[in-house]
DNA sequence: GTCTATATACCGATAGAC
DNA sequence: GTCTATCGGTATATAGAC
């Protein structure tokens, strides 16, 4: 007889997550299948459909987990003392180290705006981003009044994105260096190229 | 007997691509299986390994057509007359232009980012983007000496790609409005941006 | 709750007729 | 040059023993 290999469910629910969150942040959907995930957790196949009914529920369930919490940690940013332009840095601070300090979080985002059908699109928006969205929202309204909120606030977070997404083919890239993919040296630069412009940047 | 249905060989190999580029634009090199780019093209698995050794080929194939020309097309901006604004806002509006042009070019741009090697990213940089990116550099050197070049030119491509990355999931965003999604509006956002910075911008 | 064994379908790729 | 037929392998998912 087969032992129990984990003491409750959700134990397990967790352990199979942990290993099917970086698979499916590296890989994509199609390009892990159920297999992997099993072995990587260290149990059989029969026993992964034990815990989760398909492979798409496990899919779905692991963007859940990577993107839940991260709906917090930033939410304070607005409440923050200081200039707006202080919050503005506090926050492509804040925003960057919490994009680098989970790779599989912004590779997970990436594929989604890639794969994700308008259903999941909507879901993600209203129930993932949709507060982090508007308090960026509120920032930009209060820093450029005069310019359009929402290409303001996707320029902003694009700004910080785009480098962390290209990270991986900077080095071959003319005059890429491996300290422009540090956290504070990307966070610095976007927020003196979005305080001056690109006619006044000095960094 | 089986009628040739293409003439030559490279209108059969042409036709191919034409399916293919979309598909594995659209889904991915896992996502997508031989039989189906067989399917629209209207030939048979056997046929299409006629043609192309394997999957693996027919993809690196589809990335090559689909990036070459690329290069092109904004060589020119860097000789054009003018101040450095009025140029660095001409090649805004081209590059945008271009990338909203053909999807499929940057979805697979996307998608090689997320899933490329070591060896296929330093190809891609090195024989499609190099060129290209140095003009970038060397506007961003004339524009913002006291910058950082490769910082600000991955920048302002940045900008510009993200927007037209987040183009699906704009609407299901607070203020999101179908007119962020046009390509004039994207390169005039991101030019008053770079120019005024988020403190004095204005549209 | 975990396993082995298996069902069924599709995968990439090939053989060989025409 | 194009096809049908098929190979061996793997995919997702299930059945049933323990």
């Amino acid at each position: 007889m087969a032992k129990a290999k984990f003491t409750t469910s959700s134990e397990a629910v967790t352990a199979i997550l942990n290993e099917s969150i970086p698979l499916f942040a590296n890989h994509g959907f199609s390009g892990v299948s159920i297999r992997q995930v099993a072995n990587a957790v260290g149990i059989s196949i029969a026993t992964l459909y034990h815990y989760f009914p398909d492979k798409k529920t496990l899919y779905l369930k692991s963007i859940e987990q990577a993107f839940s919490d991260k709906a917090e940690g930033l939410t304070d940013v607005n409440n923050t003392p200081g200039t707006t332009e202080e919050r503005l840095k506090l926050f492509i601070l804040r925003f960057t180290e919490l994009m680098s300090g989970d790779p599989n979080f912004r590779l997970l985002l990436q594929r989604e705006l890639l794969d994700a059908d308008n259903f999941r699109l909507q879901l993600l928006a209203e129930q993932v981003f949709k507060e982090q969205f508007q308090n960026v929202l509120d920032l930009a309204k209060e820093i450029s009044p005069k310019c359009d909120s929402h290409l303001m606030a996707i320029s902003i977070v694009g700004l910080i994105l785009f480098h962390l997404e290209t990270t991986p083919i900077r080095m071959y890239l003319p005059e890429g260096r491996e300290e422009h993919n540090q956290p504070e040296v990307i966070a610095h630069h976007v927020f003196m190229l979005l305080k001056n412009g690109v006619l006044k940047c000095s960094d």
